[in-house]
DNA sequence: CAAAATTCCTGACTGC
DNA sequence: TGCAGTCAGGAATTTT
């Protein structure tokens, strides 16, 4: 399941791959991965003959702008796919909903089995008032100088990002203070921090040296500043690393290239394996309904 | 049949 | 007592 890492090296490659690109024809194969919008017509007709402009990402969101106030927005849920293709006479996997064609030639492919994943034209509004917010998201070129959360009014409720909101450890330990919370279910909680799912929660947790059910405002600054270079560094690794493409998962990137983080995990999908700091075995427990995978030795 | 995990929703519970 | 926040559980989904 695509998480913050797999979502920007995504955007990496679409930044190169499609921005300059003109929307020529856009084919809807299965309406539910468009399910916002009244009708397939109406989202069609949001993005044809449109231009992307810059390819920006908050949390788990793609965000293409276009040539007008508007932003193509992806949600990749957790068994979506965008291709980019050069030719349509390639064979389309199946469950692919939604072909983006473009004037210049190739096509996007948005590909999701599970179709929990979803793709909407965000109309923006008009351009009157200018942006307040000091905080910016990727992206925001020339295209785009308004804040990424008012030119998307659905993505408003998102917390920060991780990787492009930078902030002192100690705003960060002020921010876990105010909340009372188990510090993984904080962690994946998208109105707190945007991006994080289950398996880089596990990732971080480790790197941090925390158990997962450790109260949030019950941290010492040590461990807080721990967390927040542990969450950062994280993600930047799994970045560089191009994402992780789990044995039973299907995340690929623009190309249909596996990820290459998985070989670095230290504890997710690891139960029963030997710790690499400690060599104590992986333990694997359920909590809220999903696995949480720690080393009881290591994380305190 | 169960398991995987995303977002959204709801109902139950908790601390102040 | 009430309120806000937390947390578990279910839905939608398909493949292994």
């Amino acid at each position: 399941m695509p998480e913050l890492p797999e979502v920007e090296t995504l955007r990496q490659d679409l930044a190169k791959e499609v921005v300059g690109r003109k929307v020529k024809v856009v084919a809807v194969a299965n309406g539910r991965s468009v399910r916002r919008h009244p009708s397939a017509k109406h989202f069609r007709a949001l993005l044809e003959g449109r231009t992307i402009k810059s390819v920006g990402r908050l949390g788990k969101y793609l965000l293409l702008s276009l040539d007008n106030t508007a932003t193509l927005v992806v949600h990749l849920g957790m068994s979506g796919q965008l291709l980019r293709v050069k030719s349509a006479k390639e064979a389309k996997p199946k469950h692919t909903h939604v072909v983006i064609t473009f004037t210049q030639g190739g096509e996007l492919r948005y590909v999701d089995p599970r179709t929990f994943g979803e793709m909407f034209v965000s109309p923006g509004r008009p351009e009157n008032e200018k942006p307040a917010s000091s905080t910016s998201v990727n992206g925001a070129g020339p295209a785009s100088t308004v804040p990424i959360r008012q030119a998307v009014p659905e993505l408003a409720h998102l917390g920060f990002d991780p990787v492009e909101d930078v902030m002192s450890w100690e705003r960060f330990a002020l921010m876990l203070r105010a909340r009372r919370a188990g510090i993984k279910a904080l962690l994946m909680d998208q109105q707190f921090a945007a991006g994080i799912g289950n398996l880089y929660s596990d990732e971080i947790l480790f790197q941090a040296g925390l158990r997962y059910d450790r109260q949030s405002d019950g941290l010492s600054a040590t461990e807080a500043r721990r967390l927040y270079r542990a969450m950062v560094e994280t993600l930047a690794e799994a970045i560089k690393h191009r994402g992780s493409s789990l044995a039973d998962e299907q995340y690929r990137d623009l190309f249909g290239e596996v990820g290459d983080y998985q070989g670095q995990h230290q504890v997710y999908d690891r139960e029963g394996q030997p710790c690499r700091r400690c060599r104590n075995s992986i333990v694997r427990v359920k909590t809220g309904g999903r696995s949480t995978f720690y080393c009881e030795h290591c994380q305190v």
